[in-house]
RNA sequence: GCGGAUGUGGCGGAACUGGCAGACGCGCUGGCCUUAGGAGCCAGUGGUUUUACCGUGGGGGUUCAAAUCCCUCCAUCCGCACCA
């Protein structure tokens, strides 16, 4: 028997699976089909084992479903704009389109030499022209729906990417790509109304039944929907108003003043008058410049400022002072809030730090509480007192009853606030999609029309960061004619966040070449929603949420048939390296091609797969990966063992076990695939048959399997194994003669065979060891044939000789037998 | 603070609706083979004071029977966080 030589085997079959065309798709035939896409990578650098698990996964499921006779779509693409391919390019002073396109040359080599396998014919690069040609047509279909607009706000300013970031880009209070610390500044931007689109966001998660329920918690945490009351104050000496939301009406009696954030737009006009206006600005843009992580972190001393002026709580007549202080949000609710010092810890500390008054509105109703004696504020729902009407009213009744009372008196109505924000999608950096759209000086904001599509990025511009986009430097593009007027205009500058570019590429792949619409309606419409979604949980909100934002915006537009763009999302964990992510800047980086030199693809994804459950993140051992190997020769040198079989004979009971184990190692690894990607089992489970081979070679002498029985076992193991390590289960096939079907020489793919079908009578052997237990404690394993009454399996069990001794002078009490599976004694 | 997850041998991890804990792999021990072994094969491998007992983060409970169900506590990780 030669040995494995898997590097011939891996390039050979690479070579000829691409020949072949094995994962070509044509979109038109739509029967059965089944559409695995995996999140697509950044070209910006070279890619790791735990890169690798990402696509083996998605291979595997893409090889399995072929299998079971599905036309399966597996695309790949690019995520080539934006921060990291650009920083990289600085870096290695390299412009960025070509630094991706190394990138992605690299990446590509990667992907192939691990033997994962795409339709390359439909590969998109979103920083092509014919690309995010799209994706500024995707802009203007928003753009005309009054989805996309510009307004001035303050917003996360990465001070070291130069350039603002969306809320979902800001983690701690820093930038998510550099970790610098984010500041506010008041800026005029570019930003999609996803906020339009909350309430279907949140709802539309329970169809996505088949998402982790992770990923579901963390958007509906995100989105952050609160139900309340928006209740107005007007403000005393004054014809103004000032609105509050609140989730806590119940404590209306209770409110003793009002904040107001230190960006709210009328704190100016309040305190026009107030000969402390000095001052009091002065502590409002003291606030407003800090950053978010600056007032998060001194969250415990809040600061705030008596604006002098005085609110009317028309609910009870009540004047109430209002004041300025650091802890509202100008970017929550209204901006102002009505502070209940006995019933909200923050208001409370603030109350306290600033002698206002605390006065209970809610007992506890397990303990009376006295207002002078509260060390912190009861946050509980409880019984009403000191609220009028109201008053003995438990929290939620109360709440109904008061937002009644108030919508009835014209006081207040009720009111759902959530915490998502509109997405910010301007970004001043160079590479990136330009927005396109013009200013001019005479038709003002200029959407540039479809036909004029793309508004190409210039080539030829210097590139680092300002803090301006680097276009404003390209005059050939910043000039331009109105397209509505003709007269000189000038074009945006600011390009487009990458998280547009991704939030509808999986579109495009099903018309990728498509140069007069986006994509085809029909085709589209006919492939997804996507059967199965694959990529890391660190999506799980910012692109999973765009993309069913968008989906959502061109279903509105019937431009697509659905609203939710991923049926079935699997995420999976990371591979740790000495106890941590793998990264460059660690050191623990494990390449793959080394591996793939030394012990072949199959064995590096074998190993990958093996290492836990998929879901799960896991420790990465090179030691690990020698077993993987070992396995993988050990199944090589089965040919050897078909070879030495004898043409006939054998040991019956030999023969009889082995099927039925290969039985049910198919009906393992199937159930293990289908259920919920358990590659790990699935793949001990063929080591389990494997081994029952050379098990049964070394106690039953090596004669004891006939050929044909070897070559039925050998046959389904390479069936089982091909979606897993698919180079020696098709070269093991090809040397077995490739499809029984066939019956020719003519090397069927593997892949084009039928996965095997486990006989449900071949599972169960006649006998059974049944355990038997004294007191919940095993004492014995018995074989007994199947079928037995209980009465039977008594007698049997009562003559075992083990048994026998522990029952001797001890009086059986209880017998639970389940047949065929335990016995248990009580005495 | 809120939300979510996880906790099983020396290690990665198995265990379906409660029913033989530790499958499979790594490592380790011994043996065979070999000029040699970082190759291959065979056997063993949770712990202990080994007729038996103890063992799934700790404590308690339900049950004939608990890694699995209930209560409680602890630890680690992840996400969100002054959200009114």
């Amino acid at each position: 028997m030669e040995p494995y030589k898997f590097s011939d085997i891996e390039k050979k079959w690479q070579k000829r699976w691409r020949e072949q065309g094995l994962f070509k798709v044509d979109v038109k035939n739509i029967s059965d089909k089944y559409y695995c896409l995996m999140m697509f990578p950044y070209p910006s650098a070279a890619l790791h084992v735990g890169h690798g698990r990402n696509y083996i996964i998605g291979d595997v499921v893409a090889r399995y479903k072929m299998m079971r006779g599905l036309t399966v779509l597996t695309p790949m693409g690019w995520d080539a704009f934006g921060l990291p391919a650009e920083n990289a390019a600085i870096k290695n002073g390299l412009h960025p389109k070509e630094s991706t396109r190394d990138n992605i040359t690299m990446m590509k080599r990667q992907m192939g030499s691990w033997g994962v396998e795409y339709d390359w014919d439909r590969e998109v690069t979103s920083c092509l022209p014919d690309y995010y040609k799209w994706t500024q047509w995707i802009f203007l279909k928003l753009f005309e729906k009054g989805l996309a607009y510009r307004k001035k706000a303050f917003v996360n300013w990465c001070p070291s990417c130069n350039t603002v970031l969306a809320n979902e880009q800001v983690t701690d209070g820093s930038c998510e790509r550099c970790d610098t610390r984010v500041e506010q500044k008041e800026l005029e931007q570019w930003f999609f109304r996803i906020t339009d689109y909350a309430q279907r966001l949140i709802d539309d998660l329970d169809k996505l039944d088949e998402w982790p329920e992770k990923v579901r918690i963390m958007q509906r945490n995100w989105i952050g929907r609160s139900q309340g009351v928006d209740i107005d104050f007007p403000v005393a000496d004054s014809d103004r108003t000032l609105t509050c939301f609140t989730t806590r009406v119940d404590t209306i009696y209770g409110c003793t003043y009002m904040v107001l954030a230190a960006e709210h737009p009328m704190i100016e006009e309040l305190i026009a008058d107030s000969p402390e206006k000095d001052r009091i600005m002065e502590f409002v843009r003291e606030v407003r410049s800090e950053s978010r992580i600056e007032r998060v972190q001194t969250a415990g001393e809040k600061r705030g400022l008596f604006t002098g002026r005085y609110v009317i709580n028309r609910i009870n007549g009540r004047k109430i002072p209002l004041w300025i202080a650091d802890y509202v949000l100008m970017e929550y609710g209204t901006g102002a809030v009505m502070a209940v010092p006995a019933h909200d810890q923050r208001d409370f500390e603030f109350a306290k730090k600033y002698g206002l008054p605390v006065e209970v509105v809610i007992d506890d109703p397990a303990e009376h509480i006295d207002a002078g004696k509260m060390t912190e504020a009861y946050e509980d729902e409880g019984i009403l007192t000191g609220s009028a009407q109201f008053d003995g009213m438990k929290s939620p009744d109360a709440m109904g009853a008061i937002a009644g009372h108030m919508e009835k008196e014209g006081i207040g109505g009720r009111a759902v606030h959530y915490k998502l924000r509109d997405w910010l999608i301007s970004r001043q950096r160079y590479w990136g999609a330009p927005i396109p759209v013009v200013y001019c000086d005479s038709c003002g904001i200029v959407p540039v029309p479809e036909d004029r599509l793309p508004v190409f990025l210039p080539e030829g511009v210097e590139f680092r960061p300002t803090g301006e986009s680097p276009l404003k430097d390209a005059p050939d593009f910043v000039k331009t004619d109105c397209p509505s007027c003709g007269g000189p205009a000038r074009r945006e500058i600011d390009t487009m966040d990458t998280f547009v570019d991704s939030s509808w590429y999986f579109l495009r792949y099903i018309s990728p070449r498509l140069d007069d619409r986006p994509f085809d309606t029909e085709d589209v419409n006919n492939w997804l929603p996507v059967d199965q979604y694959i990529g890391g949980v660190e999506h799980a909100i910012l692109h999973l949420l765009y993309s069913r934002f968008i989906t959502k915006v061109l279903y509105d537009a019937r431009y697509v048939g659905f609203d939710e763009p991923f049926k079935r999302l699997f995420t999976q964990g990371m591979i740790i390296k000495n106890g941590a992510k793998m990264s460059k800047s660690k050191g623990n980086v494990v390449s793959p091609d080394s591996l793939i030199e030394k012990y072949g693809a199959d064995t590096v994804r074998l190993y990958t797969l093996f290492i836990g459950p998929p879901e799960k993140d896991a420790e990465w051992s090179d030691r690990g990966v020698e077993g993987a190997y070992r396995f993988l020769k050990r199944v090589w040198n089965l040919l050897g063992v078909l070879d030495a079989a004898p043409g006939s004979g054998g040991d019956e009971d030999a023969r009889k076990s082995l099927l039925r184990k290969m039985h049910q190692t198919i009906k393992k690894v199937t159930g293990d695939i289908d259920g919920s990607f358990h590659f790990n089992t699935a793949i001990s489970a063929i080591m389990e048959l494997v081994n029952r081979v050379y098990a049964g070679l070394s106690e039953k002498g090596e004669g004891c399997y006939e050929k044909k029985c070897i070559e039925e076992v050998l046959r389904n193991t390479a069936l089982l194994l091909a979606p897993f390590v698919p180079h020696i289960a098709e070269e093991i096939h090809g040397r077995m003669g490739g499809t029984p079907e066939s019956g020719s020489e003519t090397k069927t793919s593997i892949f084009k065979c039928t996965w095997p079908a486990f006989r449900e009578d071949m599972l169960e052997a006649d006998m059974v060891t049944v355990p038997v237990q004294i007191n919940g404690k095993l004492r014995s394993t018995i074989e007994m044939p199947r079928n037995l009454e209980q009465k039977k399996i008594q007698e049997i069990v009562e003559s075992d000789e083990k048994i026998k001794v522990w029952l001797a002078g001890k009086e059986a009490r209880k017998w639970i037998i389940l047949p065929e599976k335990l016995v248990n004694i009580v005495v």
